[in-house]
DNA sequence: TCTGGGGTCCTAGGACCC
DNA sequence: TCTGGGGTCCTAGGACCC
């Protein structure tokens, strides 16, 4: 979907169609209703906090304001901008109608989050292109949004194809494609080599897909090791023999929260202590709701350096409550040396399995029957 | 440029078992 | 007493994705 979380917005506020937008304040960034029935939105200019843009309109890209920047920065930026709260409700209905639309087409589809699908189609009738078509209206028909689609011999293929022709684009693409259109991409284009693979790939002078191709296997495994290098050799050759997993269940569920300002572990204990209990009673909230329950629990407290800690605890049996997440939660809080200010704690659930019955064992009743009925 | 939240997967070492 | 090989589970950290 095209810029997802900006294009519902749009749908809701259409007076903000054509400016730049960006999806990211808290409750204080919702639109105020003035009296004479119009409404003042925040600006960007106008935001305080740790926030980051979760998405921007095309027009607050030509800003330079992408998804990931902090909020501050983007401010700098583009200080007119139209600053929205995000909406997940909102966004996760949208999902569902146009998960829905494509649902009418095959029921083979990959859940890639919130606003992604991969579709297989290999058995699908009908011509790539026209069938692409098809399907991008009635993505359109059911959300009145726009979406970008690529099809492709594979899930490679697909999800950088998709990405050539944004926004309410359509790109086919065969191996013959390769070097003309994949291989002047930018290696980072590419799903799974991120940030760090990257700075790696460009300190051995690799910039471009074509460049991956081109180079010393011997070369590339000294850097990355031999399971990522082959790797990386063969999507820059445009292999890659992944299938569409269309159903899967969750490994963990989580929640964390990035303080307001970093926490000082004595004198902020009357907001810590209470914080990580709330995450405690939102991760039980969360499992209870889908039934699950997990063997694992851990702790996640990130400092004010960025510098990350995880600690874990494992049970034989499977745990779904607040107060056996908090008491693990406590156990694992005693591992963690808090020598510096904390920005982040966040709890975790995992090893999830389906919850236990929630009612009773059916026993067999003992009942005292009349001797002689 | 002072950097969210919810996930998955991978690696690697150590404990432990047979 | 100075020792193997295979397997699984747990823990911690990190890369990456949406």
């Amino acid at each position: 979907m095209d810029a997802f979380y900006a294009s519902v917005e749009l749908l809701r506020y259409p007076e903000l169609r054509g400016q730049p937008v960006v999806i990211g304040g808290g409750r204080d960034a919702a639109p105020q209703m003035l009296p004479d029935g119009t409404r003042r939105f925040a600006k960007l200019r106008d935001y305080v906090g740790r926030g980051v843009v979760t998405t921007s309109t095309y027009e607050a890209r030509a800003l330079g304001v992408f998804s990931a920047m902090g909020m501050m920065k983007a401010a700098k930026l583009a200080p007119d901008a139209i600053l929205l709260p995000t909406d997940f409700d909102s966004y996760r209905r949208y999902s569902r109608l146009f998960k829905d639309a494509v649902g009418t087409f095959t029921d083979q589809i990959e859940d890639r989050g919130i606003d992604e699908i991969f579709i297989d189609l290999t058995d699908v009738e009908g011509e790539s292109h026209e069938l692409g078509m098809r399907i991008k209206a009635a993505v359109r028909q059911a959300t009145n949004l726009t979406c970008s689609i690529a099809i492709a011999p594979n899930k490679l293929l697909a999800k950088i194809g998709s990405e050539l022709d944004k926004p309410d684009g359509l790109t086919l693409l065969t191996m013959a494609d390769l070097e003309a259109r994949i291989w002047p991409l930018a290696a980072k284009k590419v799903n799974g080599i991120g940030p760090r693979a990257n700075d790696r790939l460009a300190s051995i002078g690799i910039v471009t897909v074509g460049e991956i191709a081109a180079a010393d296997p011997a070369r590339l495994q000294e850097q990355f090791g031999r399971t990522y290098a082959e790797w990386l050799a063969r999507i820059a050759r445009g292999i890659d023999d992944r299938v569409v997993v269309v159903s899967s269940e969750p490994k963990s569920m989580s929640r964390e929260t990035t303080f307001e300002r970093d926490m000082h572990v004595a004198r902020d204990r009357a907001i810590l202590t209470p914080a990580l209990t709330g995450l405690c009673e939102r991760v039980a909230g969360d499992l209870q709701r889908k039934g699950y329950a997990g063997r694992t629990v851990g702790l996640k407290i990130k400092f004010a350096d960025f510098k990350i800690v995880t600690r874990d605890l494992s049970f034989a049996d499977p745990v779904a409550d607040t107060a056996a997440i908090r008491r693990a939660v406590g156990e694992c809080l005693k591992r963690v040396t808090l020598d510096r200010r904390i920005r982040l704690i966040g709890v975790r659930v995992g090893s999830l399995g389906p919850a236990a019955d929630d009612t009773p064992p059916v026993r067999p009743v003992q009942r005292e029957l009349p001797f002689d009925s």
